[in-house]
DNA sequence: GGATAAATAGCGAACGCTCGCTCTTTTTTA
DNA sequence: TAAAAAAGAGCGAGCGTTCGCTATTTATCC
């Protein structure tokens, strides 16, 4: 199946296509980390390494994903490895610094390598829906990654903590920078571009945080981006008819109370 | 301000309004709260135990917020409560119970005192629109318990993990029924109503998840609520263009991989 | 209605246990 | 066989929880 040349990333906008562009996948991604940690991992031999931290670091996604990295210990770590716990110290300098390498290496090598596809080429449009895309797409390949980072962002060290929190504004504030470059070409229609770039920010995080539901009701990723891409579209079109009140009771668009 | 009779919900769609209909606020909960768990909370006094249940809890909140549910101590509690270790035990049976109480109060008692403010009568989009206007405001009156449960049931007993999910379906199939009710009627226009419903909820969810974010850039209460009404109204309007594809790029449109 | 008795609430040191982490020893690798 | 890696017993700190005790409030009696 899908033998044929996808690689043609953004023009063909579908998961095949963009994996096929991207220079990282599931499988090559633990060579990539131990580049990156080279100096705080004491095993040198890559083959063992590599071999290792895959266990490792899957492990520690399966534990924290069921009770939170603060409830898995390391004996527990071990005892699903199968990597003595002197032997876990080899690969990490403590239970923090496993949380921080998770985090750094997801926004400083993981994210950027992908929002680096989104070409600046095209339309607003075009280019909100590849940034959308972009967003789901690597979110299904590295799933454990980002939702270990939204749900233990908070149980790390303060710096991480306000980064994750920096992190949400900048991404919202691109999405709103897009949408604005698109109502200024009059291409789009937006009153509240805020409001709108976080919703979809949060439409993006819904799919790997709840990936039990959408994979139980058999929503597959190009799915779910062409919802949100087509979502994109509705909320962003011309809606002619003006606070319409559709069918009774009052509109209060106002800014009112608390 | 809002002096005069506002108590006047659904017909008048806003939070004043709302508030005005439900029979508890942020002040009587601990009543209700006390009433619930008499049996298990070992103080008898009413007045002694409502004040110092108001304590314990909003400190608990306070500490959960930041680091999570397992990395507050019963010291730390201690500490921010001015109660001793022991005191604290007159008013909870473990640390476990402690947060179970917060989610059976939310999920059996201050939910269910919400939804049934959604008059049955009116149109779909109506009550849809009701219906999330009550999540939202109820979201902004008892916001640190929907946060703590969302956030901490995956450190609970296997039973409230499961329930939290449950929970999200339920809602979310409750969106759905009303959605294609809507839809049924001819009111709105829907292509996929379990992907829409499942959206609404991840932007209900987004509202008191993300409280820092909607509080630094100033949206109250009434402007989020009219905000999510709007959207919903997008979704689910008549779009007579159709597969468009707007501005190039190809639509794929069917379930593809993964 | 003040003194006494009973009931309730609050306190905090101490316990058993598990945690993250270290260190010496053993095994594996090239 | 020398260097690298894995092993796992052991350490002190900190956890949730308990329990004997004191302080405070409420009820009873002359």
């Amino acid at each position: 199946m899908m033998s044929d040349e996808q690689a043609n990333w953004p023009q063909e906008q579908c998961f095949a296509s963009f994996k096929h562009c991207l220079p990282v996948c599931r499988e090559s991604v633990y060579s990539q980390f131990f580049e990156a940690f080279r100096e705080d991992i004491k095993v040198k031999r890559e083959s063992a390494a590599v071999k290792n931290l895959k266990i490792i670091f899957d492990a520690t996604f399966e534990l924290a994903s069921k009770g939170g990295f603060d409830a898995m210990s390391l004996r527990d770590l071990s005892q699903s490895t199968g990597i003595s716990m002197g032997g876990l110290y080899n690969y990490i300098s403590s239970k923090d610094m496993l949380a921080q390498m998770v985090n750094d290496f997801l926004s400083q090598r993981l994210a950027p390598l992908a929002y680096s596809l989104n070409l600046e080429s095209g339309s607003p449009r075009q280019r909100l829906a590849t940034r959308l895309r972009i967003y789901i797409y690597m979110g299904s390949l590295f799933r454990p990654w980002y939702r270990f980072v939204y749900m233990e962002s908070k149980s790390m060290a303060r710096q991480q903590r306000d980064q994750a929190k920096q992190f949400d504004l900048i991404d919202t504030a691109k999405l709103k920078e897009l949408i604005e470059e698109g109502v200024a070409a009059g291409e789009m229609h937006c009153s509240n571009s805020e409001l709108t770039a976080s919703a979809l920010l949060a439409l993006i995080q819904d799919w790997y945080l709840k990936s039990w539901k959408y994979k139980q009701n058999e929503t597959s990723t190009d799915d779910y981006a062409n919802f949100l891409v087509s979502l994109m579209d509705k909320l962003l079109a011309d809606n002619d008819q003006q606070t319409h009140d559709q069918t009774g009771y009052n509109d209060h668009s106002g800014k009112n109370n608390q």
